[in-house]
DNA sequence: GGGCATGTTAGCAC
DNA sequence: TGTGCTAACATGCC
């Protein structure tokens, strides 16, 4: 489920412990890892990964996009950084955890760690991934700004060099990262922008709306712990305060006109059809 | 049992 | 080159 609020509140919680009371992953020792499902290792080999990773120190909890970045140091070997990167994907949720309960039955990778914890990576739909690398950028390399971390006219020139509808554009990681399916709904309406509007039609004015709707929709899902999903993804409150996700049918909050449904690229979009009039 | 789902990517067409 | 369509990944919920 999770999109940047989602993946900020997961790093968080590793950084500083979660609100569930599960202790926190920083400082703490790796001593070796479990692979249960070695499709998810995505570089280097199963095997290499395990290697590598035994004995090494969390030096850093942090994120880039969806990307949960772990930075890694060997205590007793000058062979360099090392970064733990995981995505989450559809499904994925990653706790530290009693070892007693690390094991369950979707549990796909889970580090030991001392004092009788460990980190689980559970997820369902085994989308998720992990990689260990010398180098973060050999994995989100390929990635725009950080959604969160880039500024007005960055924003505004990125957006004039493309031409295609905005919600493709605002789920194009390549384009800024972060940003999902939900939050893109949420943005586009906060700036009273249609989903299928393109990049090239928008004034200045439009572009420092997205740009700011983005900032906040973001922040405030943050606030908020992110957005729970039933059975996917527990914690966060987001949902309650969506404006536009999955309400299709329901009166919008901003003029009371019911939100409309559609599928954009594949994707459930939802907008309010009035404050976000495909003219003008 | 069919339809749906928050994410990404490869291959293909234009 | 940019854009976007489809299928694929694999599973669970309603």
């Amino acid at each position: 489920m999770p999109e940047l609020p989602e993946v900020e509140t997961v790093a968080r919680a590793l950084r500083e412990g979660a609100p569930n009371g599960a202790p926190p992953l920083l400082g703490r020792t790796i001593q070796s890892v479990k692979v249960l499902w070695p499709r998810e290792v995505a570089s280097p080999s199963p095997r290499a990964f395990a290697r590598r990773i035994a004995g090494t120190c969390v030096q850093s909890v942090g994120r880039y996009g969806k990307y949960l970045l772990v930075g890694l140091h060997r205590l007793c070997d000058e062979s360099g950084a090392l970064s733990l990167l995981v995505h989450l994907k559809m499904s994925g949720r990653l706790d530290v955890v009693p070892r007693a309960e690390a094991f369950t039955p979707h549990a796909r990778l889970v580090w030991l760690l001392d004092d009788g914890l460990a980190l689980r990576f559970d997820d369902a739909r085994k989308f998720g991934r992990v990689w260990l690398v010398g180098d973060p950028a050999q994995v989100v390399g390929k990635l725009g700004p950080d959604a969160l971390n880039i500024t007005p006219d960055e924003f505004a020139a990125r957006l004039r060099a493309r031409r295609g509808a905005l919600k493709p554009l605002l789920l194009d990681q390549a384009f800024i990262a972060g940003v999902g399916n939900i939050y893109a709904d949420e943005a586009l309406h906060l700036a009273r922008l249609h989903p299928r509007r393109t990049a090239a039609s928008l004034s200045e004015d439009d572009v420092m709306r997205l740009y700011e709707a983005i900032r906040q929709v973001l922040l405030e899902g943050i606030a908020a712990n992110g957005a729970s999903f039933d059975w996917v993804y527990p914690g966060g409150n987001f949902q309650e305060n969506f404006r536009v996700y999955g309400r299709a049918g329901q009166h919008c909050l901003a003029c009371g006109a019911p939100i409309a449904r559609i599928v954009v690229t594949q994707r459930s979009t939802h907008f309010c059809p009035v404050c976000q009039p495909l003219a003008g």
